[in-house]
DNA sequence: TAGGGATGGGTAA
DNA sequence: TACCCCTCCCTAA
């Protein structure tokens, strides 16, 4: 589930679910059940994201503090509950008549003061989603950097929210080489990247998936099939190592680095 | 049906 | 760099 546009998406979800409401808390599985005493009966005032961070407002100094990680994931329900895990995986639950949301498998789930909240935010990188980020942070910081622009792009304390799909994506829809260093970034490519970041990304909250498929920015692109990846969105080298690049045709590569895996492609990406 | 990979990130070494 | 967390879902058998 989770790159930035999923927090966003949940966090707009839960605010209109329950959003200066006075709601039911619990934690089934037990891991949060102290927590969740605390707060039960609370009103939730409102939720918001930074990132892949998710915090949850039930007033001063009770904010719940939420990272889904790679396998975590939080279901906003109307109705029956339909997902299909059992009460011994459900970390969090939060109620209001028939609306619920379910928490599964996160990375952290913790009740945190304001400070520690803002801790997170004065820590996070430009967020591309946020009306209040503008991608300055973030250039400071690679343009210092000998390190590749892949790995930075992951950096969440440089941009926050990117993830394994929209780092790709992006450096495929600008023709970046994964390796280049930071600092050989140019500010015109920089800029562009940013601008990139900031459509699909916000598409990404809109639509509920990852489609960097989208207006025909590549002329080269037209009349080529994007591929579907199996999250539901269209990508160009995402998840294609050794099928053909849908521009060039030359085998997309992939790689991992610092333990994640990269693709692109060779031909369309070259060094320089 | 069993097994493994995955849109993350912290910690230890 | 390796390992851990601990859930969902796709793939191979």
């Amino acid at each position: 589930m989770p790159e930035g546009h999923v927090t966003h998406r949940l966090a707009d979800g839960l605010t209109a679910m329950f959003g200066g409401h006075a709601v039911r808390v619990s934690s089934p599985q037990g891991r949060f059940a102290d927590e969740a005493a605390l707060l039960d009966g609370g009103v939730l005032s409102r939720a918001d994201a930074y990132g892949k961070h998710l915090f949850v407002d039930f007033g001063p100094d009770r904010i719940v503090h939420i990272h889904l990680g790679l396998i975590g994931k939080l279901w906003l329900i109307d109705g029956e509950p339909t997902s299909p895990a059992g009460p011994d995986t459900l970390r969090l639950r939060i109620a209001r008549g028939p609306l619920s949301a379910e928490l599964r498998g996160p990375q952290w789930c913790r009740l945190v003061t304001d400070e520690a909240r803002d801790e997170v935010i004065a820590a996070s990188g430009d967020d591309p989603i946020r009306d209040d980020s503008t991608g300055e942070k973030a250039w400071a910081k690679l343009t210092r950097s000998g390190r590749s622009i892949a790995s930075l792009l992951m950096d969440q304390s440089v941009t926050a929210g990117v993830g394994n799909i929209y780092r790709a994506e992006v450096l495929f829809r600008h023709r970046v080489n994964p390796f280049r260093e930071g600092r050989r970034i140019s500010r015109c490519t920089w800029n562009a990247i940013w601008a990139d970041l900031v459509v699909l990304m916000r598409a990404g909250v809109a639509e509920g998936r990852v489609d960097t498929v989208r207006e025909a920015h590549l002329p080269e692109a037209m009349g080529r099939e994007p591929r579907v990846d199996r999250h539901g969105g269209e990508v160009y080298v995402y998840r294609r190592a050794g099928q053909p690049c849908l521009v060039c045709g030359t085998a997309v590569r992939s790689q991992v680095l610092e333990g994640r895996n990269l693709y692109w492609c060779p031909r369309c990406q070259r060094r320089r």
